[in-house]
RNA sequence: GGCCUCGUGGCGGAGUGGUGACGCAGAGGACUGCAAAUCCUUGCACCCGAGUUCGAUUCUCGGCGAGGCCUCCA
């Protein structure tokens, strides 16, 4: 447990040394989809620099001393309009089932193709109803939440230092004047914790009446209810930063009486297609799905290893400009890379210092290339190279081929060398072309001591 | 309007107060019957201006430019 580990810490701007609370339990929240649509490039990034992390976690602190929960968001009003519109003949209740069991399963799907380890714990939103309703109870009593016109509401005003992450202080955000004053809001600022349901809205009963939580509060119940009231890192994207996180630590803070919610807060940066934001109405909005399994972007389709590794060449927290020639260089750079097994070797301590420098993956990667190259020429480095390359969950997986495969393919290698003794070129770059049309490369090499060619072959990547 | 990032060679992209990481692409070469792979060599850069300094791409200020948040968003 040498390594030493500094990360950026949006809480204060400042990179820092890591220390967890305990050493046996680090624990790491972060925010998870909401439910209701394929997931796109842009969730992929946190999902992907989060799992990086995780890897570096359990290699410093061990496997069963780190604690990742990352929530599925499946209570929102978005999938309530997502389930009326794809399913207008179901009962509201089955109709938000099929969206969010749909789309949780292709989460998992797309995330798997990226590489990404599972979370330690996946909560759901709704089936954390008691432990929201609870901290709200608490918040109330607490004289941090007031009800008002059918609404539970944070009392922002009611909290000396709000606003702390975002730099965002009370007052000027009413200088800006351009917070719609709801007049049953105390203060501009205030946010749901909790609202009335309709009829056709999804609800829980709570000493409110029926209604349903509002957008941050899931995130205080179920990051309390698996990593505790004061946990180690707290991740997500850039614009989860205000309000999200901001009003997460409000409610967490406020509930428990605490000095943080958490220590760490990281945050990644945006993904950009063309040098713009993604968007639906840009008209470049694109999909993991899409990605992986169309020929929408570039007109083809792309392996998870290549896009994950598109995401790791560049610093999580810098912008990323999503382009085709990102992805083809991704691919080209995975090519050379050996596929070899990590058997019990230990990762290069050049990789696990990059990594703990606030998740250097780009000097992660130029090391996993010095690797490589070193590989090349001393084989015994190889398993080096792939515990290495697993740390950042790029190894280039092994494609497995068959007996008959193997030997059919060795019979032809050789019997193209007996035509090159020979000299008869033609058929022998016959037997190489036909292989090669097959998907399998040949490598001519020489034997260091006799000097005689030696073939050697592998499915092409 | 308020707040926050960022600006490095054709492209990607770290980093540093003192001869210019590295990768991809390009060029040349070795090897090869020819390819592929591998290896070697190589050109090209730090937005502009001022300041601090013996010296700034790196620090400070100003400018210009790009992006983000302030409303749902990874």
């Amino acid at each position: 447990m040498g390594a030493s580990l500094k990360f950026y810490n949006t809480l204060t701007r400042e990179k820092t040394a890591f220390s967890p609370i305990d050493p046996k339990s680090v624990r790491m929240y972060v925010c998870g989809p909401t439910v209701y649509d394929y997931a796109h490039i842009g969730n992929a990034r946190p999902a992907i620099v989060f799992d990086v992390l995780f890897r570096l976690l359990r290699h410093v602190y061990g496997e069963g001393h780190v604690s990742y929960a990352r929530n599925i968001t499946d209570v929102d009003d978005k999938i309530n309009a997502r389930a009326l519109r794809d399913h207008p003949g179901l009962p509201l209740n089955e109709a938000i089932r099929a969206v969010t069991e749909r789309t949780e399963t292709q989460y998992h799907e797309d995330v798997a193709a990226l590489g990404c380890l599972e979370p330690t714990v996946e909560p759901r939103a709704t089936d954390n109803i008691p432990q929201m309703i609870e901290i709200i109870e608490k918040l109330i009593a607490r004289g941090h939440a007031y009800v008002a016109a059918g609404e539970v509401l944070f009392d922002t005003k009611s909290m000396g230092d709000y606003g702390k992450l975002s730099k965002r202080p009370l007052d000027e955000q009413q200088a800006g004047a351009r917070v719609a004053v709801d007049a049953h809001k105390k203060n501009p600022g205030d946010f749901v914790l909790w609202k009335l349901s309709s009829d056709n809205e999804p609800g829980w009963e709570s000493p409110w009446g029926r209604g349903r939580p509002g957008w941050h509060i899931e995130c205080s119940a179920m990051s309390r209810r698996y990593l505790g009231e004061v946990f180690d890192i707290h991740g997500g994207g850039l614009d989860l930063i205000f309000p999200h996180h901001e009003n997460e630590i409000a409610q967490s803070r406020c509930a428990h009486g605490t000095e943080v919610m958490a220590n760490v807060w990281m945050h990644n940066g945006f993904v950009q297609v063309e040098g713009r934001k993604m968007s639906k109405s840009e008209g470049n909005f694109i999909t993991i799905y899409d990605l992986l399994h169309t020929e929408k972007f570039g007109g083809r389709q792309w392996p998870g290893e290549v896009l994950r590794l598109a995401m790791l060449m560049t610093h999580y927290r810098e912008p990323i400009d999503f382009s085709v020639k990102r992805l083809e260089e991704a691919e080209r750079l995975i090519a050379r890379w050996p596929a070899a097994d990590p058997g019990g070797a230990a990762p290069c301590d050049t990789v696990i210092e990059a990594l703990g420098d606030d998740l250097n993956t780009v000097a992660a990667i130029q090391a996993l290339h010095a690797l490589a190259h070193e590989a090349h020429a001393d084989k015994t480095l190889l398993p080096i190279f792939a515990a290495s390359a697993n740390l950042l969950g790029v190894l280039p997986q092994k494609t497995e081929v068959d007996e008959a495969l193997a030997s059919a393919v060795d019979a032809l290698v050789s019997m193209r060398l007996e035509l090159l003794k020979a000299k008869n070129f033609p058929e022998a770059d016959k037997i190489r072309n036909e292989l090669s049309e097959k998907g399998i490369q040949l490598k001519d090499g020489k034997d260091a001591s006799t000097g005689e060619r030696v073939t050697t072959w592998e499915l092409k990547r």
